[in-house]
DNA sequence: GCAAGAATCGAACGACCGTTCAATACTTTT
DNA sequence: AAAAGTATTGAACGGTCGTTCGATTCTTGC
């Protein structure tokens, strides 16, 4: 076929994400310039970034959004799994600390920055971290049924828990004294409970 | 005296820091120029702001420092108010988010961009988010001396519990459909269940 | 092997931005 | 009123960065 895509042409994009968010999240996002992307890319020439990406914001949405559903994806699949609603809320916290200690993405760095983007581009991304959010309320509406009475309460209270969760990435050292995974265990066994009292 | 500061040189100062505290929850740190925050404080030259701020990031640092010294007055004032533990966690979260709400800061946004910053800016403001930290440590540890024992134990929850305040920035809206009273009710509730269950 | 589009690259453009500088106006003490 | 230092300003500098362009090379179906 003439003027096919490349076949490796995915795979080069995924190395323009996978250097993008090294860089972002050591620089952040404004100090991270293409011709660095470029160079990290071992490209010879930032033009080459533009052959796969139409600009700067779009490697950025691009990450967010491919984070984003794998987050669900991996979560979803490893809360299916158990039956217990406290299995399941135990699987969601700890599968969350693992895909972020796996990627190292800094996530509310990431969230700051798209929050600055133009509504229509946040759109997509609104949308995935909406159901990020509606899984995570959908097990405490399993551990704690009585709060479905009273309106907004379960999406608040929702809301309280995830920022025990994503407030992580700004504290957890994997080289510090607890691992992820007793990280995990802490917050979801608080969360069980407090989860509980309202 | 001849060549001393005017006696609204404070003032003048004081209206940069609101301006720009404005501007940069509004559009970012790095989206926000030194001749935009001129023009919003009505002066006709950029260079205006080099009489009171040496550079762009001083006008930064000294914005979180102030606020963060601001927060941990307030909170510490509305602990002390109280003698019961359980008071004393109910006066933090609602003074924090009290704060946040007049202030309209976006802390999260303010927290990545001073991670950004050389370490050696970074250090008085650490020190001053590690006052904030520690003074809900001691209240958590009035809550449950029991923690104590375990090394590290006391420092993890404390941060896993800060983290549900801290993120409360990210969703909480005004206008919505609960104040922000019956939020910090709503946290404090589900903390002191939670943090009594480890 | 030729045509057409993909891949890559070097160079340049155009805009913006943080910072500096020199000059002017103002204030206050002596 | 003179001196000295502050307050303010407009203009300019130096650099960076995102993006574009044109040219070249490579790949592949006809």
């Amino acid at each position: 076929m003439v003027g096919v895509r490349a076949k490796d042409h995915d795979d080069k994009r995924q190395i323009i994400l996978d250097q993008a968010a090294t860089l972002f999240a050591r620089q952040g996002f404004h100090k991270t310039s293409i011709a660095q992307i470029a160079k990290a890319c071992k490209a010879s020439s930032k033009a080459w970034i533009y052959h796969y990406f139409p600009n700067k914001e779009a490697v950025l949405t691009t990450l967010i959004t491919d984070f984003l559903e794998l987050v669900i994806a991996r979560v979803s699949e490893a809360v299916g799994a158990v039956e217990a609603p406290q299995k399941k809320l135990q699987a969601f916290v700890l599968e969350c600390m693992r895909i972020y200690d796996e990627y190292r993405i800094n996530y509310p760095m990431l969230f700051a920055e798209m929050s600055l983007l133009p509504a229509e581009e946040q759109k997509p991304i609104r949308a995935l971290e909406r159901q990020w959010v509606m899984l995570l309320r959908g097990i405490i509406l399993e551990l704690n049924p009585g709060i479905s009475n009273r309106r907004h309460h379960a999406m608040v209270l929702t809301l309280i828990a995830s920022g025990s969760v994503n407030w992580t990435y700004t504290w957890f050292d994997p080289k510090g004294p607890m691992s992820q995974e007793e990280v995990a265990e802490m917050t979801t066994r608080m969360l069980l409970k407090g989860l509980a009292a309202v």
